[in-house]
DNA sequence: CTGGTCAAC
DNA sequence: GTTGACCAG
């Protein structure tokens, strides 16, 4: 053998190495601090942000969420659900960390053991599964809620479902999810996580010409009634969350969007 | 899919 | 603390 082939092989072994080292250091990343120049996706919608009531948003790459200390949970989270970000990867679970984007603090996993509660996705895992990265960064504590396991897998497990067939369907919607966080809530573990008594989901759709929007509001527990027996006004959880949504929107746009409890343009 | 608990390492 | 097996809706 040359001395040339000799090294030709060792440059190919040495690249292999680092190319695999980089794989492994993607997927050991332990915090989920955006990267310089790595806008995340949610961001780019900013337009979309509904408002914070708390003044604590923070943003991940494939999903953005507003804190809310006093409930030790996210009073909202909005991410974009394409058509091609569904996949079939089957990733492992990982542990739920600490969002430590959240400044004041995100509640650690434990305060959900035990509890009686699982610890509910808001954006759910089953939305983020085209890679690994984007899956895992769902495990954050700012992006769960305490919800009873017969709703979490029930009604509420229906809703997520539903919303990605419109997502293959329509190619895209912006979802924003969320508790509805009241005061003097039941609330679980030593650093006091409250139990909303309703969810709620805000879709929209943008990709057609004629831009539609359909909200939900679910009591926590749960049902067998179909879906759209649930369907409410922007306008509703609005006035329970003290949440604006999409604001930006042209006022009369936004107005006749907003107050209308139609389903009749979403195929359930 | 949505999750949980438990034992073994 | 982590992992994998097993369970529930």
């Amino acid at each position: 053998m040359t001395k040339k082939k000799i090294l030709s092989i060792i440059a190919v072994v040495i690249l292999i190495a680092v190319l695999g080292y980089e794989q492994f250091l993607d997927n050991q990343k332990e915090d989920f601090i955006i990267e310089e120049g790595k806008k995340p996706k949610a961001a780019t919608n900013q337009y979309f942000l509904p408002t914070s009531t708390t003044n604590q948003v923070v943003h991940h790459q494939h999903y953005s969420l507003s804190y809310s200390e006093k409930h030790e949970q996210a009073e909202w989270v909005a991410y974009e659900l394409k058509a091609s970000d569904l996949s079939r990867n089957n990733f492992k679970r990982p542990y739920f960390e600490i969002d430590n984007a959240v400044k004041t603090k995100a509640a650690h996993w434990r305060n959900y053991k035990n509890s009686g509660y699982d610890r509910g996705h808001l954006c759910p895992a089953g939305d983020r599964k085209f890679t690994k990265t984007a899956h895992d960064e769902t495990f954050l504590t700012s992006n769960i809620s305490p919800q009873k396991h017969a709703f979490n897998a029930g009604i509420w497990n229906r809703l997520e479902q539903k919303v990605r067939y419109w997502a293959r369907k329509n190619d895209g919607v912006f979802v924003i999810t969320g508790g509805v966080l009241e005061n003097n809530l039941q609330t679980i573990g030593s650093e006091n996580v409250a139990v909303p008594k309703k969810f709620y989901k805000v879709i929209l759709d943008k990709t057609s010409s004629k831009i539609k929007m359909i909200a939900f509001l679910v009591p926590h527990k749960d049902s067998k009634l179909p879906l759209y027996k649930f369907v409410v006004s922007v306008n509703k959880i609005e006035a329970l969350t003290g949440i604006d949504f999409f604001k930006e929107l042209e006022d009369d746009l936004e107005e006749r969007l907003e107050s209308s409890s139609s389903y009749k343009n979403w195929s359930f």
